[in-house]
DNA sequence: ATACATGCTAAACCTAACTTTAGGTCAAGT
DNA sequence: ACTTGACCTAAAGTTAGGTTTAGCATGTAT
């Protein structure tokens, strides 16, 4: 299966400028043309694509992502440093999603403060922390 | 307590430049000055910045922590939109933590992936999967 | 054959969030 | 008084990750 530019863009919510940027900073080495220089995109393609979201998710960056697609390339030779990266990465992964999950707390407890200011009319509700006192801080 | 900007930046680990750019940004309207236009920094400073940190890291931009700080000074007329600030960026947060999840178990299946070629000197394995062929597309 | 949507490139432009630089001021110890 | 480290501002520079623009080529439906 094979789809164009326009097509890819769709499938996966990126758009065809982005598209095209990647395949300039090289991260798609592998997407053929036709004849006639149009992009030809294929499932390889589209599984890439999704491994630089992902891998984006994550926060690694586009310069980081190609250097994992070249390694991939060089072939066994560079088996540990692409273990390295995951560890890394799995590292990395972890810790944002404890601070996110810290940031959680706080935005909770907000919701519930601003709940309860929505109900009274007024942030000034005896009880209620002072505006800006944060749980996570005082606790 | 107060506190110099050089030792709120250790504090914090926060870069005084940082420091003096949220300062120009207007995310820190309460800080004080010395005569000689030094800047003073106390808990409730402290405690600002602790609440950047934490919106910052739920990828709220620094223009929107601003306009929420800018809604505390106006008072009990903008709670509904305070309110609907932190409901979104719960929201927001939740789908967040998610997608990280999400692109934790690809990163684990990798951390395996790689662990196994280190082991056997080769990615080309029997019964390990292709490089590229990743748990998350194909399950 | 002829529209006209879709594709192409190169290069300029954009935004957020800082960082760096240049040229000065402040304040604490000696 | 003087040195020295910490502080100040304004303005320019930086980086990542795109987006936009201009001008041109392709290809598909009538």
């Amino acid at each position: 299966m094979t789809y164009s530019i326009g097509e890819v863009s769709k499938m996966l919510d990126i758009t065809v400028s982005t598209l095209r940027y990647y395949d300039k900073e090289g991260l798609l080495p592998l997407v053929n043309r036709t004849g006639g220089n149009i992009r030809v995109f294929d499932d390889t393609d589209i599984e890439c694509l999704n491994m630089i979201e992902c891998l984006k998710t994550t926060g690694m960056s586009l310069k980081d992502i190609k250097r994992f697609f070249e390694w991939c390339e060089i072939g066994d030779s560079t088996i540990d440093q692409r273990y390295n990266l995951f560890q890394e990465q799995k590292e990395k992964t972890e810790q944002q999603i404890a601070r996110l999950n810290k940031a959680l707390e706080l935005i909770n407890y907000k919701c519930e403060f601003y709940r309860i200011a929505k109900e009274k009319g007024t942030t000034n509700v005896p009880g209620l922390r002072e505006e800006l006192a944060m749980k996570f801080l005082t606790d």
